[in-house]
RNA sequence: GGCCACGUGGCGGAGUGGUUACGCAGCGGAUUGCAAAUCCGCGUACUCCGGUUCAAUUCCGGACGUGGCCUCCA
């Protein structure tokens, strides 16, 4: 990190102000965020901090650069929910593996789905499955530390052994007295204690541990894989606003009262959450929408819609803001997005060319995207006027560094080869156009058109009539 | 009931104690064989009620509304 690296500023909700970030330390700028629980296909909810926090990581590697950021995404692959799926959707295999038929699909999909969002690979992706251990060995240190117990065959947190429970969701224990609908299980101490170890049957998926054949609870996977990809405190924990409380709350008390730390993380992010057509998306209200669907399917605006699409929709708002994901975004996501490729459309890009720097200044301020998108289209303006070479490299390689594709809105992909009709098309209307045969070249646009192809004439620097032609998408 | 966010023009969406975004759509112009694309120009706003202030959309209090958490839901 020299004199000249951009401060970053980022919203901590342990603190509910915006601080700026320094972090432990630099040459290993660490961050984890919760992932997702494989045992349903993401819905569009879960894309938003797959992509915020991806722009974040490729904010940190920009400033401290991409050897010295280490990010974190676990991968749930131990839970009640993935149980149920698997008895449902496979009751004639045994147990273990029908799980891991879900598990293993599950995760391949949300790989795939993350990767069409533009997504850089996580520089780790631990599975709850492989660090069991790591978790029975946290276990262990919170029952010898005097804040677990063991009660009817389950190890609990004892919460009244932290003083500051409850910091980051400003609760106290009271508050959640007062607020709990639920039977407190009698063998709690107190209501807000929770498990750390759970018994198994026969019938449920289980490891030895010291406390019998049991599964871990919800929070403590997270502290066992952070500490050991991130030590025992780093510099950023993300996830979404619903995780505050009680999942994030709990990992932060298990870590340190496990660790004597003061904290577990420095920095808390969270991302705000999503409406769909300006209702809370349900199942039964049937405006659930997973991501895959989006990508393949008509089930927003009776269209697919492709990932840097939806990545863009997404960014739109302030990570911290609530989104109403609507037809209406992904449409006006998508015109912004063109304007842009169009504008950038035969840039020289070089390997190592870097962002626009009032781009990534906007970024630093808690990742203001919106802002970085209004300077994108300044840029995108000055490329579209005269002589505006280096604006259009600039453009190009800003694009790349946010996670856009070039030309995915302009061909049928990034990479993908020109038809070779499309030229001699365009050259046999160019010669009836010299030839004034204007019959002949609306026909051949008009076939084009069919094709879903739209042609665009130009003159180039000779004032010869050029034409170029892009994908329409509907 | 407790805790936490949010409420800006037709739409999206920043930001600010006083001048004020930006984009989309809309309108006008340039360009074009006609288009498309592109460029130039133009409009309407800060949920309501009090308070602080010379001045509030911006600070404080309240109301109303929306959403989230308190139930292993991102």
């Amino acid at each position: 990190m020299t004199s000249g690296t951009p401060q970053i500023s980022l919203y901590n909700t342990l603190t509910r102000t915006k601080e700026p970030f320094t972090p432990l330390d630099a040459n290993n700028v660490r961050m984890y965020v919760c992932g997702p629980t494989v045992y349903d296909f993401a819905h569009i909810g879960n894309a938003r901090p797959v992509i915020v926090f991806d722009v974040l990581f490729r904010l940190l590697r920009h400033v401290y650069g991409a050897e010295h950021v280490t990010y974190v995404r676990n991968i749930t692959d131990v839970d009640d929910k993935i149980n149920a799926r698997a008895l449902r959707d496979y009751p004639d295999l045994p147990l273990n593996e029908a799980i891991r038929k879900v598990t293993e699909k599950t995760e391949a999909q949300f790989l795939s789905d993350a990767r069409a969002l533009g997504t850089l690979e996580p520089t780790v992706q631990p599975r709850a499955t492989d660090n069991i251990a790591e978790m029975q060995a946290l276990i262990g240190s919170l029952l010898q530390r005097g804040h677990a117990y063991n009660a009817a065959g389950e190890v609990l947190f004892d919460t009244t052994s932290m003083p500051d429970y409850g910091q980051l969701s400003g609760r106290n224990l009271e508050d959640n007295l007062a607020g709990a609908r639920i039977a407190v299980d009698a063998h709690k101490k107190n209501p807000a204690d929770f498990v750390l170890w759970k018994q198994s049957s026969d019938s449920e998926p289980g490891w030895d541990s010291p406390w019998g054949r049991g599964r871990p609870g919800w929070h403590i996977e997270c502290s066992a894989m952070s500490e050991r990809y991130l030590g025992q405190t780093f510099d950023i924990h993300g996830g979404g606003l619903d995780l505050i409380f009680p999942h994030h709350e709990n990992e932060i008390a298990q870590s340190r009262c496990a660790h004597g730390t003061h904290a577990m993380a420095n920095i808390w992010m969270h991302n705000g959450f999503l409406q769909v057509e300006g209702q809370k998306m349900s199942k039964s209200l049937g405006n659930f929408v997973t991501i895959n669907e989006l990508l393949e399917t008509g089930a927003m605006g009776g269209r697919a819609w492709i990932g840097d699409v939806l990545r863009l929709a997404m960014l739109m708002t302030h990570y911290r803001e609530p989104i109403d994901f609507s037809v209406k975004r992904l449409e006006e996501a998508e015109a912004k997005l063109r304007d842009w490729q169009r504008a950038a459309r035969g840039a020289e890009l070089a390997e190592d060319a870097a962002p626009d720097a009032s781009v990534v200044a906007e970024l630093t301020d808690d990742l203001n995207f919106h802002r970085a998108a209004v300077a994108l289209d300044f840029i995108a303006k000055k490329a579209n006027r005269d002589g505006g070479e280096s604006a259009r490299s600039c453009l190009a390689a800003t694009l790349r560094f946010l996670g856009f594709g070039l030309s995915s809105l302009l061909t049928s992909g990034d990479g993908w080869e020109e038809p070779p009709h499309i030229a001699t098309a365009i050259a046999d209307r160019l010669a009836a156009l010299n030839s004034r045969d204007f019959a002949k070249a609306d026909a051949i646009r008009n076939e084009l058109a069919e094709q879903g192809i739209a042609l665009m004439d130009y003159k180039d620097e000779t004032g010869q009539r050029q034409t170029r032609w892009e994908m329409k998408h509907d």
